[in-house]
DNA sequence: TTGTAGGCGTTATCAG
DNA sequence: CTGATAACGCCTACAA
């Protein structure tokens, strides 16, 4: 049994509960038995049991963070992703005296169940969900529980009631067409998986955006979805038999640019030289690439961060207007896209 | 402020000693008592409060995780690795009802004083540790601190007194010689990092044991290593300029591989055709590299899983045998090797 | 089989 | 400024 308030309260001859202040480092306490008791605790090697605390104060200062339920493949991209977002909710709990708990689970069921052990058995103060799925339980579960959480991505249902941190990807769709544009790519292709995601619909808003607004008119052919993972060859077939093939593709995912990139190098086709390629989602993927994949960062870290700075405010304060987030994203150029119609095909410096 | 064990006793008349024995299960109590007192936790929507148990148990039922300092370049290979060994730590606290508190900080200071804080708060029962680092504070705590822990690497200081999970680096490198050799390589190169590391000392270890097993003497030329990141074309073109170039590569680390393999690129060199390229860890990146890399998998997985195990059994019986456990590796095959098939270059005399 | 009472280690309220 | 005293929600002898 561990060294209590009570010991420290006995040996430096004082009640408890101002061993308790000193520990808040209340100020209603004289500096001098301040030091006192100190020293005791120093000397008994006293630590404070953040158990009991919680116990009393009705709070952990912890989050619980809900993993996304990774199945075969597409965990895989998830990978990094996880890693960094934990990077950057770590980061401002850290600052801010919180602990971190995960999930255990590894099915939606089990993660689900995972979600509500934190919540009921009173572990966590808040809840960060690391993803937004159509018919999810636990979003509907937190807000019927009534605890702050925020969710990267965006939620599909309730959306006006729950705070969420998400990247504009219709912007960001925009933003790599117009890039390409700006390089003299007029056959702008665009690959997705699936498209009932929102996600995807996003990005092809966006695409078209920028396409129209240049005065494209918009043409469904150029937008091309693959389900089965692997199967980007057959995808790439299609678009090299168009009449008018595409001298760019916009890809929505890091699994996906690297299969195209390799059905390219069957075809005995180069990147950049005969097809640009500007991809969804800047990982270790993408940066280690060859060549290096000219790649849409949506600054995970930053995700998680606001993730976790908005959770802790609406802990500290219940009424905080749920003010969602929107991290803008950035291109990070790679070697993947060149210029077209330049007097020499000239190449982004890196 | 939720519905108590008290509450739940009051609305199905009994004390509250007797709800906390169905909570618990117990078999000193009647079935009839049992059922009703489940329906009123079930109407009143009652949830046991984890803390107060945790305080009056002296156990949380959590397992703490000290995450890897992560500096700079470095820390982006450890990525995968992290979610991976998070997904086997998980997957046996899930089977074991445990839950997982990870550290938040970001600095080696900072990681220490999260643990400090998990260890001496109570908020765990156990710890296991990503890394092994020689002159590390984390270990040393533990061992002071009489908690339960396992570290996944192989600890430099104090060995027999800790348990740890690890890969048999030394095996593992003789059976990816062994392997290069049956494809009838006989100039065989070795690629390391930092060689002060022991992993990389076993691994050379293990290179020169499976040479010398076949008859071929110690050729210290055909080992390398690269200290500053990006620096790998250098080394491949001192390994090409030799008199007898190797046919294949052993790599010790997955990043490398590919810097290698860009390199290869560069000078317009062929893998496997020019270069059979075998890398240590298995990780998102060989899989995914053009070719996709033959590489020695570590089982990650596995490593977390077992950390877990016995971590959880140091606690059930802090008596046990502090066991260390090996985890096999295995050779995955990809598309980076190829079989020398002419028996052109004899055994080398000296 | 069930109830009573005490305690786990803190904090908070109220006096003094 | 400091000290009793009562919670916080649950578990566990010890009784009944």
């Amino acid at each position: 049994m561990a060294i209590t308030i009570k010991d420290v309260a006995k040996a430096a001859k004082v009640s408890p509960s101002t061993v308790s202040r000193v520990i808040s480092d209340s100020n209603h306490i004289s500096e001098k038995t301040k030091k006192k008791v100190r020293e005791v605790m120093e000397e008994l090697g006293y630590h404070i049991n953040l158990n009991a605390r919680g116990l009393v104060q009705q709070s952990t200062k912890t989050l619980g963070i809900v993993l996304k339920y990774s199945e075969n493949v597409a965990w895989k991209w998830v990978n990094p992703f996880v890693s960094e977002v934990l990077q950057g909710i770590g980061s401002h709990c850290h600052e801010h005296g919180y602990s971190i708990m995960i999930t255990t689970g590894n099915t939606e069921e089990e993660i689900y169940a995972d979600t509500v052990k934190m919540v009921q058995g009173k572990q966590v103060d808040g809840i960060i969900v690391l993803y937004a799925k159509e018919g999810d339980r636990v979003v509907p579960f937190l807000l019927e529980a009534e605890i702050p959480f925020a969710v990267i991505g965006k939620p599909v249902d309730r959306i006006n009631e729950v705070m969420y941190v998400d990247n504009d990807n219709v912007q960001a769709a925009k933003d790599a067409t117009e890039f390409l544009l700006s390089k003299h790519h007029q056959k702008i292709g665009f690959i997705g998986d699936n498209p009932t995601f929102q996600v995807i619909q996003d990005r092809v808003d966006g695409y078209f955006k920028a396409l129209e607004w240049k005065g494209f008119p918009r043409d469904e052919g150029y937008v091309k979805f693959i389900r089965d993972p692997e199967d980007e060859g057959a995808v790439l077939d299609e678009f090299l038999k168009m009449k008018n093939p595409p001298t760019a593709l916009i890809i929505s995912s890091p699994l996906q640019g690297v299969g195209i990139l390799k059905s390219m190098q069957e075809n005995h086709l180069h990147v950049p030289e005969d097809m640009s390629l500007i991809v969804f989602n800047k990982t270790l993927i993408t940066d280690l690439s060859i060549p290096k994949l000219t790649a849409v960062d949506t600054q995970t870290y930053q995700l998680g961060y606001e993730a976790s700075r908005g959770v802790v405010e609406l802990i500290n304060n219940p009424d905080t207007f749920k003010r969602s987030v929107i991290i803008p994203t950035k291109i990070e150029l790679g070697e993947s896209h060149r210029s077209l119609k330049s007097a020499k095909p000239e190449f982004v410096k890196k």
